[in-house]
DNA sequence: GTGAAAGCGCTAACAC
DNA sequence: GTGTTAGCGCTTTCAC
């Protein structure tokens, strides 16, 4: 026999469906629709599926609104210390985990920065970026969602749309060396999401980045070879449509102009990353009639394949081909002669872009940052005549 | 002047308050109350912030109800095509990005699977698992949230319940070096969240695992060693709570004595992977008066440590000592002389967990699977007498 | 100091 | 085939 829980009568009432599994009535009288309350335990009989507990559980627990729950939960001064004290033992007892999709849905962020980088794998510069980024993140209490692009624009559109759909509250983002077109990337501006370049920047966009001094590593790098009497000086470039390469080849180009060198465009080749051409780029320095005397890589990675190469061809290192690298991979004070290399501070990359991110979502920073990192040239057995 | 929207009388109405800026109003007769609705663009003028675009928009712009927009987006069967086109229409003209979070909320399941991992910077290996979840998870459609952990017992327990409150459907995790107790992963079954160890795993905790077959490891390098003539035999083992240096170090027992050597137990030292004491490791071994003619390394980064060490003290490799790593980092195939190493399938190992992982969560397999990977000896110079 | 209620954006059960 | 409604778990405003 079921009453209508506002005008108490039996006979309007008729049966409506079901709502949340509970039996749904319908008055005539009052036109309403109501269910018959039941209290949570009775619930666990019918559905065995153990629930997370939330702060309704922990408010019927105590006998108080869920609404003070909260406002304990989050340590509102208006509470009673003493039902502060008891909801924070409860909540403890009943083992709650707050739900953090109901709280972003809520607050309109979800304390979570996204992460876009083409790889992870190919060597361990992005694993060191994210180790700084991560220890910021920690430090200041955010989440991250790493996205990898694996070098391919589509992925990277769908990466950041992902990240839109997740709400994140900022993004770091290092491009693929296939980027061109930005608008995917723009779409961040219109859904108020600030981001930050590392390392990868795009010419077009208006945004803070962080990079490193790539003019001045492709300077250092030349400067040195030039130093120790190589009078052909190479160069295997990154992408062309990135510009760190740029960089550095602009370093390279206005280095050798400054000496008086002449440039020569057969001494200067460009390494896909997507199809990995980079056997290529060394066999065709390697094979050239009027041989390299100094070569210039844009990363350790190659640099090192290329030392095995000319190791295998019989070319002495650094007798008759000085090498310098960039990126500073550990192997590259391992192999045999060990590598000279330029040194980027990866880590602190990281952590930069992090906190320059971190102030922008915080409204700490209004205006577009453009931080530009020192390198370092490290000198070793490879290039030392 | 007010009406109630209920007995449209205006005597009874009192001002009460206001909600989401609006004015609110409370009817004594009806004893409700309620807001005066208006067109979400009026709102516009308010609060100049660019609004989310959400299925109520597109409901709005197409004067159609939003619950058909959810199903039409939902490609719910039931919905007429030509009214699907309109709204994936309007949706793609409005750049609809629909809300993850609120999503979760009502679905109960995030779409996100959560990977605990102790370092990204230490080797090459958890970027290449990493690599092999990704690839699965793209290809299966599910997001992913990682947390490091740095070998830390404390962060790994706050890494659980961050993604216990994120909700995610599931997680991958490799435990510290440091984990001995569980409680912190247990939890997750509290909370319904499926769990599959990779590579390293407690043993005292009944969940899916995947790692390689560690023990035949241990065997395979010990046995090499044996038929290289080697008959001291010293092995670097890996942290001692680990299950894998167990097993590894129980592979080198028992194939030495297999083969009836002697066990001398100044021949086995362990890492601690938190304060890497990996020098005093090597130093230890190659100061013993009675050295050891063949060491078993436990990881290749160490390896190639070792084999920097005993050059340096002008100890010959593999003439004097013989060397076996594992891991195959690529560095052991560059340096001199090249490292033999024992090869895992990385990549696989990240690619059959996420596969089980997700076969887990979407109820396609209940039983606890225990997957055992097949290692390779890769022979190189450092063993070959 | 506490509680009631609205609403974040969405899905799904049900009514029509 | 479309619309109405409740509810996911939470924060926040306002009433008391």
């Amino acid at each position: 026999m079921i009453r209508c829980i506002k005008c108490n009568d039996v006979s309007s009432i008729s049966k409506a469906g079901k709502v949340d599994k509970k039996q749904r009535y319908f008055c005539k009288n009052c036109n309403i629709h109501f269910t018959i309350p039941e209290k949570r335990e009775d619930l666990k009989n019918e559905s065995e599926k153990k629930q997370n507990v939330t702060i309704k559980d922990i408010a019927e627990a105590l006998q108080i609104s869920f609404s003070t729950v909260s406002k304990a939960l989050l340590d509102n001064p208006v509470i009673n210390p003493e039902t502060k004290k008891k909801v924070l033992n409860m909540a403890k007892k009943m083992n709650y985990q707050p739900n953090l999709n109901a709280k972003s849905l809520v607050k309109h962020s979800s304390n979570t920065i996204g992460i876009i980088i083409p790889s992870i794998i190919s060597s361990s510069f992005y694993p060191e970026v994210l180790q700084g980024v991560q220890e910021i993140l920690s430090e200041k209490k955010y989440n991250s969602i790493i996205c990898l692009s694996h070098e391919s624009y589509e992925n990277e559109i769908a990466n950041c749309n992902q990240l839109i759909n997740n709400r994140v509250d900022g993004v770091l983002i290092s491009i693929t060396s296939k980027t061109v077109e930005t608008a995917h990337i723009n779409q961040f501006k219109e859904h108020n999401i600030p981001f930050v370049f590392i390392n990868r920047a795009p010419e077009t966009i208006e945004a803070s980045r962080v990079t490193v001094n790539n003019y001045d590593a492709g300077c250092k790098a030349v400067e040195h070879l030039i130093e120790q009497g190589c009078t052909r000086i190479a160069h295997i470039a990154g992408p062309p449509n990135l510009i760190f390469s740029k960089e550095r080849l602009k370093g390279y180009y206005d280095t050798l102009i400054k000496h008086k060198h002449t440039i020569d465009q057969s001494l200067i080749v460009y390494n896909d990353l997507y199809t990995d051409n980079s056997k290529e780029c060394i066999e065709h320095l390697l094979n050239l009639k009027n041989k390299p005397d100094g070569i210039f890589v844009y990363s350790d990675f190659i640099g090192i394949e290329l030392i095995i190469a000319a190791k295998e061809r019989g070319i002495e290192i650094p007798s008759q081909l000085c090498v310098v690298g960039m990126g500073n991979n550990p192997v590259s004070a391992i192999i045999e002669p060990q590598l000279t290399t330029i040194l980027g501070p990866t880590l602190e990359m990281g952590k930069i872009a992090t906190e320059l991110l971190i102030d922008e979502i915080e409204g700490k920073n209004q205006k577009i940052t453009n931080r530009l990192l020192d390198v370092e040239l490290i000198v070793r057995k490879s290039s030392l005549k």
